[in-house]
DNA sequence: TGACGATAGATGTAAATGCATCTAATATCG
DNA sequence: CGATATTAGATGCATTTACATCTATCGTCA
């Protein structure tokens, strides 16, 4: 009868309030590594490193949403600021008119190479100095059961 | 004589998306359920959460800012929100002419307490539903090496 | 075909956030 | 003591995000 769940355990919570607490700690820190070094945030990084991982280095917005979990207004305004930067350029979809492909620019590529290089230092320097290979790997993979 | 940092191993990488991703998933599912339930966000419950759990219900902003990793000026106006809403109230704090106190109210306490029973099911539901108590506790462990 | 609902993406406006700076009070040290 | 530095917290302003809605196009099905 009653939608009975149960209260979550101890464990749960804190678990939950670990993800929160280490997601928000890192993010800060790998934010201030890219701002030192002059750097975009890591939204563009991601977006940028879509694009760079795609076939033809271009996508259509939404398929950079699914990947990145980037709500879809949100993207729209980033992919402006990309665009206004010269890092991505839009491009009409031809097979569907309300289609878009993002392209990204030589710009673009140069840009994600400077970043990936601050970016993977600081995740060394914050994560990967902290974890063992295999304590990294449970990590991962009791993380993505979320996803 | 160089900073040498080492590349981050594929495990360690993935580990980060992992967190990332996640916690922007739990949030997003936890954050709906709050506002189905026409809720307030759950940076509000985290402040009251954590006046509620001291020892007088209340406690400088200072302390809330360490406790909750709120950016100090975001929980200036956060502080202000509540106190709009009635669900804390600041006062003189006596010691030091600087300080605050942020004092929890009555009408705070409730709506921690309504805010819980519909939090606490999305935990168990999004999290507590997907992970044995020894995985729960796994992640807790590893993820508070960041803390 | 043509009406209708669904989909891709953009956008106006309000709210929240980040950044820099400000005020007021306290601590430190000559 | 008095000048200076430091700390607690607030705030003006620009940027970003959330929410709702809009436009344009496409797919479906009578």
């Amino acid at each position: 009868m009653s939608e009975k769940t149960s209260n979550p355990s101890e464990a749960v919570t804190s678990a939950w309030t670990s993800i929160m607490r280490a997601r928000e700690r890192l993010l800060a820190s790998i934010e201030a590594d890219l701002k030192a070094a002059s750097m975009p945030p890591l939204a563009w990084y991601d977006v940028l490193w879509e694009l760079a991982r795609s076939q033809d280095g271009k996508l259509r917005p939404y398929e950079i949403e699914e990947r990145t979990l980037l709500a879809q207004y949100n993207l729209s305004r980033l992919i402006d600021r990309l665009e206004k930067e010269g890092l991505v350029r839009r491009e009409a979809f031809a097979e569907d008119g309300r289609g878009r492909w993002v392209v990204m620019t030589d710009a673009g590529r140069k840009l994600r190479e400077r970043m990936w290089a601050v970016y993977a230092k600081s995740i060394e320097t914050h994560i990967g100095c902290k974890l063992a290979e295999n304590e990294a790997k449970t990590i991962a993979g009791l993380l993505d059961r979320f996803l």
